[in-house]
DNA sequence: GATCGATGTATCGGGACGATACATCCGGTC
DNA sequence: GACCGGATGTATCGTCCCGATACATCGATC
């Protein structure tokens, strides 16, 4: 999952690690981030595989031959994708899948990059996503319904909230999922006939 | 914090690990359950600072002397929490500060156990929790507004409905929050002097 | 001109997780 | 009455993640 994220970060452009890790950040999210223990090691084992390559660009020129020893050797890291790397990613991103959507992380991952992802497998993607959201769903409210009786007040506040929470998830990926298939219907449209009656108005674009 | 969820079980009554296990994940809020991995790791470790012992109350009885080697040794070990235990436990359940609320797992045990809590206790940590997503929110709105400009639609989408969660955990904990201090006034009300005026309906209870 | 905070690379130990192995018991099924 | 599959049950292993930490440089503020 971090390695897909980081593979479709440099897809755009070099980096290097403390730039991956702030865009990492806003790509998961926006809350929790990644920390160096997760990213460095991923970095390497994506250079292992040859996804990704790493230069370093500031040759720090100065300081004579006595540099400050071992764990000395600032001038920062760049890393570049490979053209291995860009298949991976292409295969990753067409990915339709439970590996694509059962894991919250993933998924978001997967969001972050729609980019890079064609319509249908779009689509797919979030149609089972929400599958497996109304999934959870149905079990905390089944699990709710049956044990309410035994639960302290808190104890059943904590889960109400907790089904509230997934029952608005299904709802929003509704919503998009809806909009995707808007987006395919106009899509369709335009290229089947352009309409009658109503003139199509002004459309400079593309 | 598992170790906390463990201590709390076996407050009520001595549990092998399966049992464990599953009310484990009704504590943990109905969806993410507890892997083994972790269960007797924390088992162990907790063996080790003395603050619960495992029986075996069942001898197996039967079977001759060769039993099936090493790894075998059925018949299920029960745990129970000691008197140190017990001292740990109303350690924890009484603290008030960041370490009660700041992580959402740890906030969830606390109010799992908030039968075992003091009003005043309670009350802290949920105000506690309150301020540390509120400033969670806080972050996510500022990102939000910042960067919207420069991210995709789904991107945007995917920290909108982050930010909506967050919103709405906020409003919840304020629900929690104002019914304890209803609770708190009724008791002070019925505590301090019979109300005058409108006559206290028929109070049979306590 | 010195300290402080942001930027930057990297490792380490502890702990969580998924997968797996092994073992027992109970119900149904032919 | 033999068999089988699924729930129950204990336990470990390898992989990965995280927080903490170390080390290092730069710019700005006072």
């Amino acid at each position: 999952m971090l390695e897909f994220a980081i593979l479709g970060l440099l897809q755009q452009s070099p980096m290097h690690g403390y730039e991956l890790r702030k865009e990492l950040a806003s790509v998961l999210g926006g809350l929790r981030s990644i920390s160096y223990g997760s990213l460095y090691p991923a970095l390497k084992r994506l250079q292992a595989a040859g996804l990704i390559a790493s230069e370093d660009p500031v040759p720090r020129a100065l300081l004579p031959a006595d540099a400050p020893a071992l764990t000395g050797r600032r001038g920062k890291v760049v890393y570049a994708i490979t053209a291995e790397g860009k298949e991976r990613f292409a295969d990753l991103v067409s990915q339709t899948g439970p590996e694509a959507y059962d894991d919250e992380g993933r998924f978001g991952v997967h969001l972050a990059f729609f980019r890079h992802t064609a319509a249908d497998v779009r689509l797919r993607i979030l149609e089972g996503r929400r599958r497996t959201v109304e999934r959870q769903r149905d079990r905390l409210m089944d699990s709710l319904r049956r044990t309410q009786e035994k639960l302290d007040r808190y104890t059943l506040e904590l889960q109400r909230h907790g089904l509230d929470s997934v029952d608005r998830e299904v709802r929003w990926l509704t919503e998009l999922i809806d909009s995707e298939r808007d987006d395919a219907r106009a899509e369709a449209a335009r290229a089947d006939e352009p309409p009658t009656g109503t003139a199509p108005p002004n459309d400079v674009t593309t």
